[in-house]
DNA sequence: GTAACATATGAACAGATGTTCAAATGTTCG
DNA sequence: CGAACATTTGAACATCTGTTCATATGTTAC
């Protein structure tokens, strides 16, 4: 990797500005998690899901019923949405009604809509 | 599918919230372009790239160079985020200038990292 | 024109990710 | 307790995604 990169080190890089940003960068860890955020509103299912939770909460089964998806890959899928905090879940007797955990999603969503539309 | 569901949609499916939910949901294609848009910063490379841009605009090279990566990996990269519009450029002689297209990247970044800190 | 540099691109490979299927767990009710 | 329901879980599979490597394109300076 650095071999490739011999010829560019020498010539094109503008040294004060990249020593500059390295500096600035937030370390690894930070970025690792905040990627990892946005990974659960990269996948079509898992958007969904948060839409429909920002209409109401809802159990898993009307959840699958909603989308049309099998009530399987629907649970796969909240499990990763809650381990990110995302959401929560409460039981109710036999059933389990998962809701949104705070306003993030709404104002995340918000954020992504408004990029979209312009 | 169906099928798996026969018992499901007799006992547990609450109609009336379900149809309701059903009609609010966005059409498919929204749901796909936002899942599409945070799928740029759900990438470790990705949110880098933009992070480094952040502080200034800067030539592929110099990107590769604060990153550690090959400048081969960076523009692949760089070529999906200006797909998606976050990103444009600009030549300068030998080089290509990359930099924001607008400050949606900013609010973006900065309501993930809100979700991060609680 | 040619040489040197900066970037872009395509194919190939490896790792990550989402869905399915089958089976396990946990809850209620008789 | 046992039967029925609602959800969870794990393994297998197929697909998607990011990096690498080799090569192509485009720019400048001589």
């Amino acid at each position: 990797m650095a071999d490739d990169m011999q010829f560019c080190e020498t010539q094109c890089v503008h040294e004060d500005i990249v020593e500059k940003v390295k500096k600035l960068l937030p370390d690894e860890e930070a970025i690792y998690d905040l990627a990892d955020l946005f990974k659960m509103f990269g996948d079509t299912t898992r958007m969904k899901i948060m839409y429909v939770l920002l209409e109401s909460e809802m159990c898993v089964c009307d959840i699958a019923e909603i989308l049309g998806m099998t009530q399987s890959a629907i649970s796969h899928q909240l499990r990763i949405l809650k381990s990110s905090k995302l959401i929560t879940s409460r039981r109710e007797g036999k059933s389990v009604i998962y809701f949104l955990a705070d306003d993030h999603v709404r104002s995340i969503v918000n954020q992504g809509m408004e990029h979209i539309f312009e």
